[in-house]
DNA sequence: GCATTGTTTTGATTTACATCAAAAAACATG
DNA sequence: CATGTTTTTTGATGTAAATCAAAACAATGC
């Protein structure tokens, strides 16, 4: 259950110019040198197990993280075991910001699925901070939109009702995909109803239910996880209150 | 209504040294030139009107401001009118990072109140940042917790009942003013009703019902805006599901 | 293959909260 | 201070969603 999987993490070349995300989690505009800076100070690829942790609360291993593969989700829990899911992060996001108040993290990451990470320490992502401004600006932004992923989750649970939730969160699930270059009317979700349910603030029964309403009302088909959109513009309506997609992440 | 106040705003000389709130938003162990450079770097002091704005979402005016007196609210909008608040400022606290994003605010704040705020512009704060290492990890860290309040609230909207939303609530706002060498027992709320219920995700009628219940249980004792806590560990295992009080803000 | 376990869906019932309506209190204004 | 306006509280009713219960379905292991 505790298992932290770094230790058991095979370390392996990085070489970020040739990864495939490199246009989601690279600073744009970086030259030769600056490349090598960044790719020397990632520390390692992690290989994290489904339902492994990438960190607790309050540890102190203090990185940041950029998923390859596989899908964390990230959670707070209280004394009472009731958790809440805070976000999903898709390969191409960045995790581990919240330890920045206090240099410990502030919640639970854990893998939804074999999981693949790369690693920067907080030391090395400091020196690089003070080397690169561009760098600085990146990451700036990254937390910006980490900030304003989760103000859009507020208004979710505390202004609509379930149907439009759900309607909201695939519509948005949607959009990542079609900037990611995949299909934005058929794509599988990362996560299973039970955690899908407590992200969006319901139980999974509520859960299910609007699935199989929107199902009815021919606005989606599901199978199991697969999930394609067959009537996109009333999605969005329903969906109707979101401001505009978050930049990252879920 | 869409008034932007700084424009009638009035200058005035910065003492950061001088200022009581220096303990909260100064950098701790500046030496004095560097408490010059950062005296130098804030722009101006600003008076905001009870109701005025000041910024909106989309502004391009990119600032990090600090609240000296008075109290701001944050708020995300949605076209069809609602809104939901995601903050309450109070003397000491820092807002602004959510333009980090984008350049762009990706929230409203306005004033509940008569307010001053100090104004450190994104040009001046970038290049501080530059300069002083221990600039940027207060920022960082002023980030994170910023991130961290907005996870608090997000477990008390998806997993809380009403009565313990409201307990929450009043509990951190206890312990910030006892941090802060106020009262913990007996304190004015900032805002109006109608604003604590939305931000807390319920009705107007459902939180003054809430108000009505603890002070019943003689848990605390209101009267308009004033709350004196009654029994403070009976309130606390009401609001027994928090973690852990935030560092800053509401 | 079948049995076991976990996940998802569907149905019946309860309930916490929203909504509607109006009184009471606080605040503002001439 | 009397009057209108806004804010807050209280009461009655309706409803969206939680909970309880169980069936259907998928995944896992032997």
């Amino acid at each position: 259950m505790k298992t932290i999987a770094l230790h058991s993490a095979k370390k392996s070349a990085v070489a970020c110019h040739n990864c495939s995300l490199s246009e989601l989690c690279l600073p744009r505009g970086l030259n030769r040198d600056e490349l090598e800076l960044l790719e020397n100070a990632i520390n390692k690829t992690v290989k994290i197990k489904k339902k492994d942790y990438l960190f607790h609360r309050d540890d102190q291993q203090q990185s940041i993280y950029a998923v390859k593969a596989g899908a964390i989700k990230t959670s707070l829990s209280t004394p009472d075991g009731e958790e809440q899911i805070l976000g999903f992060y898709l390969p191409g996001d960045l995790l581990g910001f919240d330890a920045f108040a206090r240099d410990r993290h502030t919640c639970d990451a854990q893998a939804l699925d074999d999981t693949l990470v790369c690693e920067l320490s907080m030391d090395n992502f400091q020196e690089l901070c003070g080397k690169l401004p561009i760098m600085r600006g990146q990451m700036m932004r990254q937390i910006g939109s980490e900030l304003e992923r989760e103000q859009m989750l507020l208004l979710t649970l505390g202004q609509m009702r379930t149907e439009e939730r759900l309607a909201t969160f695939l519509s948005s699930l949607s959009e990542r995909n079609k900037d990611r270059g995949f299909s934005s009317n058929e794509f599988n979700l990362p996560m299973a109803r039970h955690d899908l349910a407590n992200y969006l603030g319901m139980a999974v029964e509520t859960l299910s239910r609007m699935f199989s309403r929107l199902q009815e009302e021919k606005i989606i088909a599901v199978q199991h996880r697969l999930v394609k959109i067959e009537d996109m513009s009333r999605l969005k309506q329903l969906a109707h209150h979101t401001c505009r997609p978050a930049g990252d992440a879920l």
